[in-house]
DNA sequence: ATAATTGCAAATTTTTTGCAGGTTC
DNA sequence: GAACCTGCAAAAAATTTGCAATTAT
């Protein structure tokens, strides 16, 4: 269980109940849209507005502190910054899975940068398909 | 120069004048996002309806014409459905540039999602930083 | 001739904004 | 107490829908 309070603060934002929550939910679904994490939050906290979880989402995003994840054919999803992963994201059941990305990978997206003349900052690999209980 | 009218009747698609326009401006600017394909069909079709391009767009997808990039920060751009390859975006002028994916880096993938018991389908790998002018 | 497609206008859905009152540090 | 954050209501932006007229095969 994250310090979540202590987290915001590390990155210049103010601790409130409603940040602290929404961090919360989305490290107990990993990978959630917006409209989902103000369902769930709304749940403890009912007076919840629609326009604090955009503000916050795009505030937290900035600062570092959550990662979108945009996904095909779906509304992009967030989760907690992290080390670097790739995602495995089923095309039946919607679930997104995170696999951490091997060396040899890595180096080799580095090396295609390099070649292209890009000065490379952040690699999102996603790989679509079926999950093991849905094949 | 690529014929249109034939690709979209191969994919069970009417050759219409909005979709084969809609078309030659995907393939002009490689990726490019729904209301700047509105602007630019415009030019050549004043009449031409939002709605249009919506519904087109969804078709030509769902039909394997066209494939949605999902991209951090943005709204998905869409390109010609084509070989597999990656994206290189910049972070500063936005331009997203075509890279084919190297044969060891395309098997490490798959067997990362076999080992999870994933049926691989669709691969999509961005990789965002500054290109060679913005940097 | 038939079935699909278009453009329009209206409806929905999603996201952003301004501001008064409340909260955090 | 100063700066920041929240909730609300309204505005703006993005996407979808229904339907009559038109077009492709």
């Amino acid at each position: 269980m994250t310090d979540y309070a202590q987290l915001l603060k590390e990155h210049e934002l103010k601790a409130t109940f409603q940040r602290t929550q929404i961090l919360e939910v989305i490290e107990k679904y990993g990978h959630i849209a917006i409209e989902r994490i103000y369902e769930e939050v709304s749940k403890i906290h009912a007076s919840l507005s629609l326009a604090t979880i955009y503000k916050n989402i795009i505030m937290m995003v900035e600062k570092g502190v959550l990662t979108e994840v945009p996904i095909i054919g779906q509304k992009s999803k967030y989760e907690i910054a992290k080390e670097e992963h790739i995602h495995l994201i089923c095309t039946s059941c919607s679930a997104v899975m995170d696999k951490v990305l091997d060396k040899d990978t890595s180096e080799d997206t580095q090396h295609v940068a390099e070649v292209s003349g890009f000065s490379l900052e952040h690699r999102q690999l996603n790989l679509y398909g079926l999950c093991e209980s849905c094949k």
